[in-house]
Parts: C-alpha cells; structure tokens; sequence
DNA sequence: AATTAAATTTCGCCT
DNA sequence: AGGCGAAGTTTAATT
C-alpha cells in the first residue's frame, strides 16, 4: 500500500496486483474514456478505482450508488505509467470495449488479497415465495397441489401451476410487493393460454402481500382471485424446511409437466 | 487513514467521516445482515465497505461487478465499538430498510473527500441520434425535413418526425442498438395514430445501427421501412456541431409542434 | 407521490 | 452464443 505516491512507484503495485488477480484499489484524480457499446468521457476528477480478482473494474466519484464507469468480470488489463501519468486500461470482447483510466495525480493505491468464503443467503424473494408454496401449499389455501412451477407458456412463464381441491386447474401469479395493474394482466394472459389447452376449469390466482388500490375491481372483472401471501412467512417455511429437505420433496412428488 | 486498527481506533475516523459527508472506506473481516424489501444474510468474509458524500452504501467482496449488500443516497449513519467489534448501520425510509455491517478486523480505514467537478459525457446515446438527425437529416435520407421531434402522439413520444423529398409525413422511429420486435410495434402504433390525423400518405421508417433477425418481415408486413444508422457517425455529427451551434439551429428552424 | 420507460442495465436460465 | 424474464433492480421523466 501507498500513500501519495508517483505514478512509477504506483505502477509497480498496480501491475503486480493484476498479474496475481488481486483487488486494486487506486484513489486519485483522474480521467476515463469508455468506448464500446456506447462511448462516454469523463473529465479529470477525484475517483476511486477498484479492480476485482475476476478482472471487474469500477470506477465510482464521490456520490450516486452506480459507478461511473465499469466493466463487468472477465477483462484483460494494461497498464503503464509515463511522464507522471499512471494509466491502466481494461479491454473485453463480446461485446468489443474498452475503459481507460489515466491518474495524473495518485493518494492512495492498494493491492489486497480478500479471503472470503462467507455465505450470501437472499430470503423472501419472488423465488422464494414460489419454493414457499411448493412447499406448504396450504400457503394459498386448503387443498391446492402443485403440478409445476416457472412453467413455459406461450406468453412467457408462469410462476406456480397446480389444481385445487375440486381438480381445478390453478395458475398463480406472485408478485413480492404490492401487484398492480401489470401482474393482472400477466395472470390474465396466462390463465386465458391454459384456458385454451385444458380440458378442465381453470382459476387465476394473484398471491402477494397486497393489491394496489383499483385493481381488485380490474382483476375481478376478469374473474381472477387474489391471496394474500406474506413474504415473511415464506422466508420462515423455506427457513424451517432446510435445502436439503427441499431436495427430498422434489424426489418425492415426482412433478408432472406435461 | 489507518492501517489494522483496533475498532475503537476506526470507530474515530468512521464516526468522523460520516459526520461531516467524506467518504469513507473501511477494509476488513465482517458480516452484513440487511432488512427491508427483502432480507439477506452475508456471513463472515473480507470485504470492503464504501460509504458516500450522499449516504449510497456498498458492500463489495472479491469478485463481481455488483455490490453483494447496498444502499442508495440518502442513507442515515449509525456506528459503534464495542469489543473489539465495529458496527456500522444505514438506514433509510421509503422504502423502509437497513444495512447492519459488523467488522471483527480491519484492514484498513480511511475517510477522504473527493474533489470532483470533471463533467461526465455520454456519447451515442438515443437522444444524441435524434439530434444528429435534425442537424443533419441527410444520415437518414436525402431530401428529408424535420418538422417536430419527440412529439407526443397518442400511445406516447415519436422520436423524429418530419417530410420527406416528396412531401410525404415521415415517422421515424430511433434505437441505438439493434432494434427487435419491440421497436417495430411501436412504429407502427404511431404511424397508426399519425396517419388517423394526416391528410396526406404517412411513411414509417426505423433507423437503428441493425435490424435484429426475422424482424424487417413484421417491418415489411407493415409497410414500413429501415434504415441504418450508425450511432457513431452521430456522435460525430454531435461532436462537429457544438451545443451552442445547436442551440442557434433550435430557434433558427422554429421548429412546429402542432 | 405514483407510474412508466430506459439502462454501457446485470444476471440467470433455457434453446 | 442468443433470447427472454426477473431484479432488494436503479434512475430519470412524466402524470
């Protein structure tokens, strides 16, 4: 690590921070160009640059939550430092671009090696809320069966696809936060795809934590139901049944997709 | 900055940092519990914690483009020491939401304040390609005339509208990648809506570096056109033609918008 | 404030 | 490799 270093002393930690797929940490005043699926400029300014082991760079100024500028893992580095300008260069192919970086002026540049094997566990996503129902179907209601799940149909897929208690058919829709207006039309389109191929009734079920004010009047119109369905309580039926009961189920109900 | 500090010792230059808006960056060995629109777990690892000017947070590990925990500007800053622990949390409304990052080690801390003032530029992009077309209509065709630009017609905004050699209304439809499905749709809607109103024959044309497979025959099936354009010859059309000979160009055409 | 549309979207899955 | 759908999408523009 150095502290206000000159652009040759600073190389030197750079290019061996590349070469052995370290994270490089470059804090200094900068330009960048960008060139590929779009072209950008940036004028000199005060910026951090990181570049990551898999070979992702970000460049990020001192506010907003996106980087500037980025690339996304994968790329091959150059560098070089000349007439006190340290400039480091990320190329990709597939798409063709390129983002280069030239500090005129350097505060701190850093090479580090994270040791992080730290498990990263989303819960109550939409997919989790789908896996919920799979799981406890009582989730939706009494007496559902789930025949499949993220289905293809002909207007895209549908999240969870089973049959009620009196063997009818049932496509449900779930929308993490409050549906509105698109998820019943997505329902909509979904069930009247069924509809055209089953020999049977078909329900369209909209389950989410909550419907947007109007749209209960559009969705029964269309003579869809909506179900409460409370992320939470998803997260804490996938906490209770473990992956590995998960794996079992699947085995066990040997799901139809016809 | 410090380098492997005790967490009371880090705990001075974060409480500081955030307390008057720098940025601040902290190294080291922690876990991230986030709550809100969804909830995450990220168990013990080295990462590296950023927190800006605007109060954006993130969570970067060693690899991936994408921060694995953040917050966007507009955070509010809680931390504390306490047993050799360093425990930094942000929190925001609207959505309601937090991110709890608790350091067991430190790397490395430092609390900065950027300078950054260097405009950010980005090129080539769709409203540039409008542009280039009204300051030089021939990149679409000779004899073309441009009458109004992102007007609104019923089902939205037409990109650029104008005449063509003939006198015929031209509706032009800009992508800057390679236009799909999509794109023609929504050509053809406003051709649809344009030629409702026009008294005279109403062309479609869709400008677009490429024109995706399969495509130009729903385009053909329409009657409507393409034609290539290269959203780099734009920018270069732009970058001849200076903003403020742009802005002459707006008030010298007098451009209607009936 | 809510809705809609675009993004150098990215990411994942399937064809 | 390309295409489609989802995201803790984010962000900006518009109603």
């Amino acid at each position: 690590m150095l502290v206000n270093p000159e652009a040759e002393d600073a190389s030197r930690i750079v290019e061996e921070t590349l070469f052995q797929h370290g994270l490089l940490l470059v804090v200094g005043r900068c330009s960048v160009r960008y060139i590929g699926r779009a072209e950008s400029k940036l004028e000199p300014g005060e910026r951090m640059l990181i570049i990551k082991e898999d070979g992702s760079l970000l460049v990020h100024r001192s506010t907003g939550y996106e980087p500037v500028n980025w690339q996304p893992p994968g790329c091959v580095y150059h560098s070089q430092a000349r007439n006190g300008v340290l400039e480091i260069q990320a190329v990709r192919h597939r798409p063709s671009e390129s983002v280069k970086v030239s500090f005129d002026r350097i505060f701190l540049t850093s090479g580090m090696n994270l040791a992080d094997s730290g498990e990263f566990s989303l819960h109550a996503s939409e997919e989790d809320m789908h896996k919920a129902i799979l799981i406890r179907p009582t989730l939706l209601e009494e007496g559902f069966k789930p025949i499949s799940y993220e289905k293809k149909v002909d207007p895209g897929f549908l999240d969870v696809y089973g049959q009620d208690s009196q063997g009818r058919l049932v496509v449900i829709e779930v929308k993490r936060k409050t549906a509105g207006k698109q998820a019943v039309i997505q329902l909509a389109k979904y069930v009247e795809s069924i509809r055209g191929k089953a020999d049977r009734q078909v329900r369209g079920v909209l389950a989410a934590p909550d419907i947007a004010k109007g749209v209960q009047t559009l969705l029964s119109g269309l003579s869809l139901e909506f179900k409460r369905l409370d992320p939470k309580k998803c997260a804490e039926t996938l906490q209770q049944s473990k992956a590995t009961k998960l794996a079992t189920f699947f085995k066990e109900t040997e799901m139809d997709d016809r």
